[in-house]
DNA sequence: CGGTGGCTTGACTGGTCTCAATAGATGTGG
DNA sequence: CCACATCTATTGAGACCAGTCAAGCCACCG
């Protein structure tokens, strides 16, 4: 465990990217690698927040429910992204692997001295911090204002973006890590409205559906058109 | 102008709250009290953003729009909280006045200068960020899962938390600086829904509603319960 | 083979939206 | 001070989108 920095799959995509070698020392001796089954949960809404990490590979949800346990999925954290909530003593939300899921693990109140001490890391969070609020802001205007058709459009789009390998003749591809199940708890439907708007989308010729979790999308400007929003 | 800071009416509770006295200099340099009237928009979305700010009296929402005009709300702003988007050249959401508002306003480049400079103001910031990212997240939850009636009664909360007066016998009093079009562009309804929630909780006797924007809450517990989520 | 979990499809229900009329509040000018 | 226009809020009737309930399909796996 002694150069996990040095070797790590991610370095320079997540905050650690802008650091120094010698800035890097204190991170090193934080980090423990850690991976995560498929279903596995990091933490749990409610419980104390004991840590934060960097996802080195894998797809990870941000999830909260109601009492009645109605869940929503509020965020995806993809390879590069931080997981987790410093400076807070109890997790809001919980954080569940939808793969197989790697980790770089940091106990939380040592990373946060870590921020103190090392304000390019604090600036870098800071910044990512406020992207994932836009992105946030603008899931909402989805949850609350679009319709089932354009939620799914622009979900599909949105996951081309992460996920998307290009394939002949202009169309991309990719597996979905995510059940019907856990696509309605992202879009706020159900899993019905959600396996019937996909079928309207291949009977209408923009995507294609081989199997169950691969999607192809076939006229990407089609699928925007669908997606509507700004 | 010259000495806005020792007058400030939220300097205690606004990002500047820790700052010493030398480090208030700069930002004193920098900020410029600002009026807006009801209505009048600090910037849109789309636009350079070109100013931060923080908020010292009335009430702003923060919003975006799909392309053919449906709105929604993603945030509302009180008094000592912080307004804009460091390192973003362009605004994702409109920041408008729902109440007569009154500003100190900063050029977002030098101020993203003295956020480099001055480690405790980016750690508050940061501080604050990290909230907002929770509260957005948990709107989504209501945005998402939760039925109209659930909604309102959440919302009822919120404002009286923010907003409410305790008056006669345990209940609540306060004027909602929103339109009833405006709380439905928040919670992902329609005006006639809101309205239609509304009386429905006063002829269930848990509000009341003695002129268009007083709300008395009369039953807290019971308007709690109706809220139900977590 | 049968069981299980994920996905699709159908029929029906119902909550929320849409459209429309009315009532109340606010402000303006005669 | 009142008539009028305008804006906001309430209420009703009906339509429709998405949810609910239920059945069946498919792939995977013991």
């Amino acid at each position: 465990m002694t150069q996990i920095c040095s070797e790590c799959q991610v370095r320079d995509r997540s905050i650690c990217g802008s650091l120094s070698d010698p800035e890097l020392e204190t991170l090193n001796h934080l980090g423990r690698n850690r991976r995560l089954e498929k279903g596995e949960t990091l933490f749990w809404a409610g419980e104390e927040a004991v840590v934060c990490a960097n996802l080195l590979s894998g797809v990870l949800k941000i999830s909260t429910a109601t009492a009645d346990g109605r869940e929503q999925i509020v965020g995806l954290l993809y390879p590069s992204d931080f997981v987790g909530r410093p400076f807070a003593e109890e997790a809001e939300q919980s954080v569940t692997a939808l793969t197989e899921v790697e980790l770089c693990v940091f106990p939380r109140k040592p990373f946060e001295a870590a921020l103190e001490h090392h304000a390019r890391l604090e600036r870098l969070l800071l910044r990512r911090t406020l992207a994932a609020l836009d992105e946030a802001r603008a899931r909402m205007l989805l949850l609350g204002r679009m319709t089932a058709g354009e939620k799914v459009a622009a979900f599909l789009l949105d996951m081309a973006g992460h996920l998307g390998q290009r394939c002949a003749a202009g169309a991309t591809t990719f597996d979905l890590p995510l059940t019907r199940a856990e696509i309605a708890d992202v879009l706020g439907l159900t899993i019905e409205t959600v396996s019937r708007q996909m079928t309207k989308l291949r009977q209408d010729g923009l995507i294609d559906l081989p199997s169950g979790r691969q999607v192809t999308i076939r006229d990407r400007h089609g699928l925007q058109e669908r997606a509507e929003a700004a």
